[in-house]
DNA sequence: CATATAAGGTTATCAGACAACCCTACAAGA
DNA sequence: TCTTGTAGGGTTGTCTGATAACCTTATATG
């Protein structure tokens, strides 16, 4: 018997995950239904082989997701759909190219909705945050660390111009991760045309907007982004 | 001396969650920089006052948000910028009819472009369970339970067909919450027309993206949320 | 020079205890 | 009867101390 047993070996790191797991399990497909109790503690650490500590850290684990609810004294409840609290959105593979490109078409239709919102719900303040990162982008001459900043908060004041929370809570989680890739896709191309483009798009885009012309600003951001997609190699798909 | 002082007695809720608070704050505020390594457990422990499975928990917490990396024999390390993993959309006052239809303005680009991406990614596979979740709602003669969670299932798997993980990711969370609320708002008005009607929009959205007409889909899933907005008494802006 | 081995530090897990808290039931007094 | 006080048992929260698993570094060992 020459070959071991390698799937055997691992430890199966984190021990609390994999019981977190297992009662996450048992509650989304219903073997624990909304507002029940979950067995105590003691119990649970009998019945999984482990201590309570871990067991513990494996309800911290469910209570920071959502899914139950500990009242001392009492017991571990899980949690009424209703009342789910959180979406994540691991990101893990996003060197991954196709996946990049999903998330950057994901991007697209939010980026083009803000633009045509914030051209409605500006504020004059917004309007002030915007030109201030505009003018730090043509300030920085060359395209450093500054303009890809000042690039990110243009992005990021539209959002908040929408004066819609999730817009900008979910576009500035986007456009981050985008943000930071094509940083590191685009070390290599520092064109100073590039620059110009950009610059010139984002002028247009921030005109439609103070113009208050949602049509106007939506037609700009989409030609920004096409643009930034084809700049970086990317094929989306363009209605 | 009448009165004793009551804000000191709370004993301020679940230690291990504002331990996480404290040590969080060091990382996002820049005191512990990127990949820097924390003080170990015995020595948190010590500084904080508390014992050590308080900390653990608290780092425990900080490893789910992604914040920190733990590594056996190691030490905790405060995670790159670049890595943190996951965002977050709480959802608590959604009963807030200004939340609400914030995030059905959001919502609604989404759809569209899933629509209009279903209609050019759809497998077979996909129009298959998509008439199911047809057929359902049509065989729910009234706007029973059952009926919903079609209608539900029908959206979700518009997000599915556009092959795009995140479309799948975000606008089932989205949609979920939305259904929901709409739910409860709708008990009262549940008329057999606005049935008819629905159904009407969602065989419409369908026969476009088994065409594979991705405009039209558009088009249909554009009109759907619109019609879908104004029965639930909803002012959306509209481009 | 390459490989073992040992030592010390750190996290992971365990075990058992006590504290804080909740709920229920029952007794005592009005 | 109603309210209030009290006791008891059960559960989570926290503490303490110990052991196992693991990593890093230094020190032999051939």
């Amino acid at each position: 018997m020459a070959v071991a047993d390698f799937n055997q070996i691992r430890r199966s790191e984190h021990l609390p995950a994999r019981i977190a797991a297992q009662i996450a399990r048992e509650i989304t497909e219903g073997r624990i239904s909304a507002g029940e109790k979950l067995p105590t503690e003691h119990l649970l650490s009998k019945t999984f082989g482990v201590s309570r500590s871990v067991v513990r850290e494996a309800i911290a684990h469910l209570r920071n997701e959502g899914l139950v609810e500990t009242r001392q004294g009492v017991g571990a409840f899980a949690t009424d759909i209703e009342r789910r609290q959180s979406i994540r959105i691991e990101q893990e593979n996003l060197s991954d190219k196709a996946s990049f490109r999903s998330l950057f078409q994901l991007r697209l239709p939010l980026e083009i909705e803000a633009a045509g919102l914030a051209a409605i719900h500006h504020t004059s303040d917004d309007l002030l945050k915007l030109d201030e990162a505009l003018s730090q982008m043509t300030g920085a001459a060359k395209w450093t660390d500054e303009g890809i900043l000042a690039d990110l908060a243009f992005h990021r004041q539209i959002a908040a111009a929408t004066q819609n929370e999730y817009f900008l809570l979910f576009l500035g989680f986007v456009a981050e991760r985008i943000h930071l890739a094509i940083n590191a896709a685009r070390a290599s191309a520092v064109l100073e045309e590039i620059v110009e483009v950009t610059i010139a798009e984002h002028l247009a885009i921030r005109d439609a907007i103070a113009s208050r012309q949602p049509n106007q600003a939506r037609q700009a951001m989409h030609e920004h982004l096409v643009g930034a997609a084809s700049r970086i190699e990317l094929q989306l798909e363009i209605f």
